[in-house]
DNA sequence: GCGTTTATTGGACCAAAGTCCAATGGCATG
DNA sequence: CATGCCATTGGACTTTGGTCCAATAAACGC
C-alpha cells in the first residue's frame, strides 16, 4: 500500500509554481502531492493515514489564508509541520506564522538547498511528533481502558492520598479503594506508585486534590 | 532601592529613536533604560538584579548583530524577553528571531499600541519566567541540601524500589534506608512518594535503575 | 431472561513503610 | 581534644498497602 517515502504536500494557487515545486521535491526522492486550494488539502489530509509528511504552503491563497490553514491544521493531533512560502510576505505575517509553529518561512526567490533543508527539518519534526503520539498514545490507551471510577481513584492515588482518605473522599470503604487501586496498577502497567506518577505526568493526567 | 516599576531596556544606535521610544515607554509608566550599543547593554544586565523587564532591540546594530545579542542573552537564565524592532528586516531574519524566542518583531513604522502590547506580553512572559526560576530554584536548593547518600537513596525511592531492595543495592540494612528515606522526605518537603516523584521530575532529577 | 461489566464490600493475612526510642563509629573543623 | 555532621544500626510498634479468598447488586446489551 504505502511505501515509506515521505510525502510533501504542496498548496499553491499558481499551477506553474506547483509544477516546479513538484519537480524539485520529486528529484529529492520525496513524493509530492499538490493542491490548488486549501480546502482540497484539508479535506484530503483529514482522512489520510498518519505518515511522515510536511506541507509547503503559500501564504497568499484565494479563499482561506495561509495562517488560517495553519490554525485549522493545529486542531489535528498528527498534523504535519508547515514550511511557508511567499513572494511578498509582511513581517507581522512571518512572525505570526513562526509563532504558530511553522518550521520556516521562505521568501521567493529561495535556494533549492534552503527548500530541501526546510523540508528535511519539517519531516524530522513530524517523525518525532508521530513517535511521541504513538508512544504516549499507548499511555492514553491505558488510561482510556480505565473505568470512570478507576480514573477517579488514580487521580487521588497519584496525589499521595492514603487509601483511607480516598475512601472518605469518595464515600466508600477503604477495601473498595484497594480493589480499584489494584486494577489501576494492572491496567496502567505500573509496577509502583512512582511509575504511575511518571506515567500520569507524561500523559498530562492531573492529580486530584481537595 | 528598586521599585516595582518594570524596566524596558532599549538598544538602538540612533539616538533620536532612543529618545522617542523612551518617551513612549515612560508615558506607559515603565522605566526606560537606553543603550546605544549592544555591548554596553550586555555589560549592564550581566550584573543587574533579577527584575521584570524586557528589551526593545534594533535588528541592525553596529558591531554586534541583533540576532547575536539574542544568542548572548539566551545564555543567561534570567534573561528578559526581546521585542525586535527594525525598519528594513528580511523575512529570514524575522523568522530566525521569532524561532529563537523573540516575543514580537515590529516593523517600522508601527503603532504605539502594538508596541505597548508587545512590551506587556514580554513583561508577562518574563514575570512567569522569574517565577519559574525562583520556584524550581528552591527545589534545586532542597536537593542540594541532601547528603550524597540521601540523594542516592532518593534516586532509588523514586524508581519505585522497595526499601529492602535499596538496602541490598547499597549494601546496607533496610533500617538505614528508612532513616535516609525519612530525611529525604523531610528535606524535600514531600508529603508522599508521589510528591517526591513530581518534585524530581520538575527538577530533572533522574531516578536510579540497575 | 441471561451473561458481562462495573462497583461495591467482607475477611484473613502478609509484607512494607513509617515512627518512636536509642546507640556507635568515622571524619572534619574549630 | 571537643563538637558536630554523617552514616550506620537495633528494637518495638503502628499504620498502610497489597493479595488471596469470596459475595452482592445495579446496569447494559443480546
Amino acid at each position: 500500500m504505502s511505501d515509506n517515502t515521505p510525502t510533501v504536500f504542496i498548496v499553491d494557487d499558481d499551477h506553474s509554481v506547483l509544477r516546479s515545486l513538484s519537480r524539485v521535491v520529486r528529484q529529492a526522492a520525496y513524493k509530492p502531492v499538490t493542491f490548488s486550494s486549501a480546502d482540497h488539502f484539508i479535506d484530503a489530509i483529514a482522512h489520510a493515514p498518519i505518515q511522515p509528511a510536511c506541507l509547503l504552503l503559500d501564504l497568499h491563497l484565494p479563499g482561506m489564508n495561509g495562517l488560517e490553514v495553519q490554525k485549522q491544521l493545529a486542531t489535528i493531533p498528527a498534523a504535519c509541520p508547515i514550511v511557508f512560502i511567499s513572494g511578498n510576505a509582511t513581517i507581522p505575517a512571518t512572525a505570526q506564522a513562526i509563532k504558530n509553529g511553522a518550521v520556516t518561512f521562505l521568501a521567493k526567490p529561495f535556494d533549492h538547498d534552503d527548500l530541501l533543508k526546510s523540508i528535511e527539518e519539517a519531516l524530522e519534526k513530524h517523525r518525532a511528533q508521530i513517535r511521541e503520539l504513538t508512544q504516549t498514545g499507548s499511555i492514553h490507551d491505558r488510561i482510556a481502558s480505565l473505568t470512570e471510577r478507576e480514573r477517579e481513584v488514580m487521580a487521588w492515588v497519584i496525589s499521595g492520598t492514603l487509601n483511607k482518605q480516598i475512601a472518605a473522599q469518595l464515600g466508600i470503604v477503604e477495601k473498595t479503594v484497594k480493589v480499584h487501586r489494584a486494577r489501576v496498577m494492572e491496567k496502567m502497567q505500573a509496577a509502583s506508585v512512582a511509575d504511575l506518577v511518571r506515567l500520569c505526568v507524561a500523559a498530562g493526567f492531573e492529580s486530584a486534590k481537595a
